[in-house]
DNA sequence: TCCCGCGCCATGTCCTGACAATATCACAAG
DNA sequence: CTTGTGATATTGTCAGGACATGGCGCGGGA
């Protein structure tokens, strides 16, 4: 019965900070995930049930709770009422996340570049109008990039933005990516709606992508918000789809 | 000022039921989802500060807090610390879910159809015995449907299951989807791991999806896992871009 | 030997209470 | 007129306790 055991490294809890700004329970679940994905704690593990758990931590039941059921929700754990708490078995990849590519293709180890393909105001038509929350025939800035990854095309990114970011630079755009320059200027993207298909290249995606004509592209449409629910940017991008794919974790309610 | 009032219709939560097995925090959610999308609550509206909410329905404020936070984490309410709470502005989709085709295609109104092409136990070789986590040269079950909908082909689907599942009839697949055949089983899926992607029609999928050679098509290649982490079901999908495509609303943390 | 019921255990739900952090607004000071 | 400062409102975090619910094993009875 060797394996009966359950698993709780004491010594990845010991110093957990109830001063700073972090919250105690995402202290706790960042730090057992990392123990997950290191290995400290195997897939198939059974957790030590919560109450015990919460009391060699010094902290509440409810504390301890939310940091397990954040990684539930991640799918990395599994919880069964009357038999205890367990590491998910198989290999865990990393969820579609609310980032751009330019921060996915950095994560990854990659060297992103970005060409500004073009970067204009135009005026919106209906459907952009409709798309953006704006009336019909108001500034837009348009703006069209081409995406590499260690020199190879990966994608082509056309997005829409209100007026007020007319003034971002080319600059700005080809060190970082498109959200990482919105958030520098304060604005939060909190909630994004996206379509996902797929459709043959168009008119000079080809040779921007480097695939021939008639080759399969990955679509995909993209509405995002911010906090108060307005509008901060749509567009439509495609992908190679030899050099990506969407990879994502679905958890039953 | 008359757009100063918070929103919070009383007579929706006026018989929530304190003994049935329903969770009161599960029923304030779906009746304050319902009123959202039915208009009684209009986008950006103000909700009521979660105490007085409380107060109101006479329940405490984690039990509310929790209700609000269910559709805060699917991208239907904004909260903000200091200011409130407040709805979405803009349409609401329905997030990819853990559902199957079948389900996805009847809860939109249209009749799906079925058509068996493959049902047999073939032995599993290395790719296939690494993705359903049996031995090299294990019986598995394999599994060819089309999948139309109001007589039109939107999908094909190859899956590999367990041996253990090689008992499932014909006619059961036939009248509903895998999903729903599992679940009568008592196999719950909690998790699954997809990767979405595009390519080419290979081979007869041109012609069982009714699409000329050559055309792009979206792939899903799907990792499904019961409670305990045991590997469910695998499978490699592809449907037609102009009939199928995925919807997710993505929520920052 | 087999089956059934009882009790233990771990999570699920819900409560009360408290303090911290932050955005907004009014108001006074420069 | 602008700026800083404090009051207020509201969500964020955390504690500690109580009872319900569902699995699972164990022991007793047929």
């Amino acid at each position: 019965m060797s394996d009966d055991r359950t698993y709780w490294p004491d010594e990845l809890f010991a110093d957990l900070d109830r001063t700073g700004p972090v919250p105690l329970y995402f202290q706790v679940s960042s730090r057992l995930e990392a123990a997950i994905h290191s290995g400290a704690i195997p897939p198939g593990a059974r957790l030590e049930n919560e109450i015990s758990i919460a009391g060699r931590l010094g902290l509440s039941r409810p504390t301890v709770r939310r940091a397990i059921q954040e990684l539930v929700d991640r799918g990395l754990l599994v919880r069964r009422r009357g038999i205890g708490t367990q590491v998910v078995q198989g290999r865990v990849t990393r969820p579609v996340e609310l980032s751009s590519l330019f921060e996915d293709l950095q994560s990854t180890g990659h060297e992103p570049g970005t060409v500004i393909l073009a970067h204009e105001v135009v005026r919106a038509d209906e459907s952009l109008a409709s798309h953006l929350g704006v009336a019909v025939g108001d500034d837009v800035v348009r703006l069209r990039r081409q995406r590499t990854t260690d020199g190879v095309p990966v994608a082509v990114l056309e997005n829409f933005l209100p007026a007020e970011f007319a003034d971002i630079t080319r600059e700005q755009l080809e060190s970082t990516g498109l959200y990482q320059v919105l958030r520098a200027r304060g604005v939060a993207i909190r909630i994004a709606k996206q379509k996902i298909g797929a459709r043959r290249v168009q008119g000079d995606e080809s040779e921007l992508l480097g695939i021939d004509r008639g080759h399969p592209v990955l679509t995909v449409e993209r509405v995002a918000f911010d906090n108060s629910g307005r509008v901060i940017e749509f567009g439509h991008h495609c992908y190679r789809p030899d050099m990506y794919s969407f990879e994502t974790t679905l958890v039953a309610k």
